[in-house]
DNA sequence: CGGTGTTTTCGCCTGTTGGTCGAAAACAGG
DNA sequence: CCTGTTTTCGACCAACAGGCGAAAACACCG
């Protein structure tokens, strides 16, 4: 008789910490991958869809309710991927703005996505879709108001986006584009500048807090659609 | 005791039929659902994973193995989506080039996506997720070799990417942009004309049948990084 | 054999967008 | 008040997609 098909949920964590994007792991205190590090994540309940599983699963072992953003990765449902009993694996981004430090249990620990610790099973492929699903999202969407805080400058924001897709960012041409697709707007306050002096730089916030697509250059689109002009000239105040 | 839970595979095989995007479907021939259309799929097997196992069942209940390209949409985990016990579905993006006429079944048969029958269970929901996908890849990346035959015309290109993207597609830009971005290569052959006259059409094919990402479009790449020149300047053979 | 209609191909122009650079603005500290 | 620092903003450039029309290459007909 075959062994039931059992269902879990896994979720990849992702936050700027320090600079650096990093994945929330905790380290197994049993066999099978004793002492190797894994993501959150737990059985798929009777009553609740993987949705709804994943965040269950994040409040209630780890304690993070800050998460701005959960989207399902994909599966993974190799039959060996779990030694012992056929598991099949739903797995998650979840994003963390980076002014948040939630409180996380003491088998748990932040780890940079590009020097993860021995991980168990296949989490860590599970890590590197999550980071290139961010990766490509940041380009095309508005995801980046899942990493930032409510309110930041220019240069705030170039660091996220430079830490999370791993080069240099301009910020001339960051503030342009996201202002351009509608997605930043200046809240017409400023910061107040550093030691060093420098000028005072403008706050800005996301206009929304939900994911969007704004990349408009779909190829191939219908003639003369346009779509509507968005970005009002950007009058400050 | 909580029911165990089980995991099926669906997929939404697309082709263009008579110059519109159709999906494959079967008449179910008992309760629940008995009377209306399903995707093809089943139950997945104690050794494959799911992607093998949506190729299985493709090949085995349908007879469709000229499916060009097959990937992953996601779960669909609503308790309720199937009555009677607990079934988790991992669903399938599948394409036949247009010019395969597959064999299929009796109670099998091709449908414009946007024109259903009624259909079981939630799978309409799963033709919807498909032919977005479909849509959108189609833009930035090489995904028509899938929909198209080996060799073509640019015309015939052309109405096979208007109906897949359901408006209007230019022959102008549509050669352009797959040209410039490297993916279509003329053959050096033409095709003969059509009944009224015409200059004959030169003979295109793709230049890969494996799915690429081709938008290099990714805002805020790396500065200075500019990936190599890679159209030759078409020099016609 | 030349004219007409048809289909395809190709070059040119235009508007938008992203990338880069440098000057100017606005501050702190001496 | 002068210097150093940080931010902001305008200007320029290259790449690219969309649109248009002329030219090319054929069939058919008189």
């Amino acid at each position: 008789m075959p062994a039931p098909t059992g269902h879990e949920v896994l979720a990849a964590v992702l936050q700027i910490r320090a600079g650096t994007l990093q994945v929330l792991l905790w380290q197994r205190g049993r066999e099978p991958d004793r002492g190797r590090w894994a993501l959150p994540g737990g059985r798929l309940g009777d009553t609740e869809d993987v949705e709804e599983s994943v965040r269950r699963q994040l409040a209630e072992k780890v304690d993070v309710r800050e998460v701005a953003h959960v989207e399902q990765l994909g599966v993974f449902s190799a039959p060996d991927r779990v030694p012992g009993a056929r598991l099949v694996a739903t797995s998650f981004l979840g994003l963390v703005p980076s002014d948040a430090d939630p409180e996380i249990p003491e088998d748990t620990a932040w780890y940079p996505v590009d020097d993860l610790p021995a991980t168990a099973f296949d989490h860590a492929e599970i890590v590197r879709d999550a980071r290139d699903r961010l990766r490509a999202k940041l380009s095309y969407t508005n995801l980046g108001f899942a990493l930032a805080p409510r309110e930041f400058t220019i240069s705030a924001l170039r660091e996220l986006y430079a830490a999370a897709l791993g080069h240099p960012v301009s910020a001339t041409n960051l503030q342009r584009v996201l202002t351009r697709r509608g997605v930043l707007a200046a809240t017409g306050e400023t910061a107040a500048p550093g030691p060093a002096g420098g000028r005072p730089a403008a706050v800005f916030r996301f206009t929304e807090r939900a994911l969007r697509v704004t990349d408009a250059s779909a190829v191939l689109r219908p003639p003369g659609v346009r779509e509507g002009e968005r970005a009002e000239p950007a009058v400050g105040g």
